[in-house]
DNA sequence: ACTTAGACGTGGAGTATGCAACGAAAGTTC
DNA sequence: GAACTTTCGTTGCATACTCCACGTCTAAGT
């Protein structure tokens, strides 16, 4: 990366000289500019960064062209924009794969929400889908939250939103710690939706330590419990239990579970709903 | 405004039918649907969009420019983008030929934060500008805020960022209440950056009254305090007061303020920054 | 049944963008 | 100081997008 060896010099020579006729570091200054500008604005076009920076389009879009490469931002036709909220950079097929999956788990689960009622959403993709149905059916509830786009999304709706405090995770545009947990804990629902990185006959378990305890205080608190969860994390165990099958009312998933985790969810009681 | 009175016509036909051949009502569920997609993605191109809907290009591109006729949303070239983080959708041109002054005072108040120390920064664009710059100098120091933008611009970088809970309110993209406020009341921090509606020579002032509350209560919270505001703030009045003017340890502006305001603040002790 | 208005598609002309290759200017190294 | 590298502009061409005009279809009104 010979840039940041140029990067690095460029910040030591920023003495107070005249704006006009720099001749050197340009090309540094330039895309961290670019970078600056995309965490305001949501979406930059070719011809105005070179206007900005009076040089040529060419040059701006090899920049463009650049941090694109190193996953920095994301590209369009005409300009740049910035990468999604609330997504790990370090994904690209898996998780656009499943999107499909995802979208009707989330319509199916946002249908389980009745107007006027109180309502827990964990963090996560398929949550976040969920919470998209939500705010596209235009249901009258309060949820509580922990993910900065779910509350984005339900926001300017019609349901009123309570955001968690915590420490911020920009890997996920949630915040965790115990602070969020306290915070639940003194907070009761109608019902909560949460996500989890496997599901086995033993109940659903979590990658994340610091989500897997959110999780099961989001569990405490809900009269009733919807785990959402895809067909492709049957079988699969995060490092911690988030709870017993007997504390979820119902799991919604996109794929039937085979004989063994079925089993097991009936003698929980709990209630298997499969998206159609 | 015709397309309003068919859109609330689609609603009220939403019967459990067949999800398949609706030749209803297309248009408007369209158009909500390219909202939501905006809500997510910061962008969407002309062509997904009409390959998503099954619609041909043309038909988006019609949708496209009357949302962004209505303000909801921003053209781009090959597609359509989302508005800027955090702002009322009602304002066009003051705040968009502001936005040079903002980002110096920006500039300059970042300056005032050393490495390793905690701080407080209120929501509004003059901060979030001001966060960018804290992001993009990669100051290692501990963040505290009610604003969602503030907090994801600032996430991804070398600062610890605290969220704080609260209700959230779309227009803002940020949280208030007396859950904010109980929870800033229960930290202190070495500085706090903050915004205000105007600043007379009895102190600042704030329109909204709900953050005025949290505005106050960083005050408290804060052994040294920022003001951040812009020249065309001198002389107007907000119906809450935030507090005394000195309260605050220095005033960040763009432009000198006149003779009545130089006097109040050199009275108060309150030092005046003038970015260049 | 006829009319009318709105919604949507199609096609062609015009423009903006992307891509690749070349070349100039400045810096770097020996 | 010469050769090399890097950066950036320019040119030409392919592609994608936009804009405009017109035609078809559907739904609602008379």
């Amino acid at each position: 990366m010979p840039n940041l060896r140029i990067l690095s010099g460029s910040d030591t020579e920023t003495t107070g000289a005249p704006d006009v006729a720099r001749p050197k570091v340009r090309k540094a200054e330039r895309r961290k500019q670019i970078l600056l500008e995309l965490k305001l604005r949501p979406h930059v076009r070719i011809g105005d960064l070179a206007e900005l920076f009076g040089v040529s389009g060419e040059t701006i879009r090899r920049d463009v062209e650049a941090l694109s490469g190193d996953g920095l931002i994301s590209r369009a036709h005409g300009g740049a924009s910035a990468l999604v909220h609330g997504r790990y950079p370090a994904f690209n097929e898996r998780a656009v794969a499943r999107i499909e999956e995802r979208e009707r788990i989330g319509r199916c689960a946002a249908a389980l929400v009745e107007p006027g009622e109180t309502v827990m959403i964990d963090s996560g993709s398929t949550t976040l889908q969920c919470a998209r149905f939500l705010a596209f059916n235009g249901t009258d509830c309060t949820v509580v939250t922990n993910s900065l786009p779910i509350a984005m999304a339900l926001g300017s709706g019609a349901a009123e939103v309570i955001l968690c405090p915590g420490d911020y995770l920009s890997a996920e545009a949630a915040v965790v710690g115990v602070e969020t947990v306290d915070f639940i804990e003194r907070h009761s629902v109608d019902r909560c939706l949460i996500g989890a990185s496997g599901l086995g006959a033993e109940g659903p378990t979590e990658a994340v330590r610091g989500f897997a305890a959110i999780k099961r205080a989001m569990l405490r608190q809900s009269a009733q419990a919807h785990l959402l969860i895809g067909g492709d994390k049957f079988g699969k165990r995060g490092l911690a239990r988030v709870g017993a099958m007997a504390h979820l009312s119902s799991v919604v998933t996109d794929t039937a579970p085979d004989e063994a985790l079925s089993a097991a969810l009936a003698a929980a009681g709990t209630e298997l709903v499969v998206a159609p």
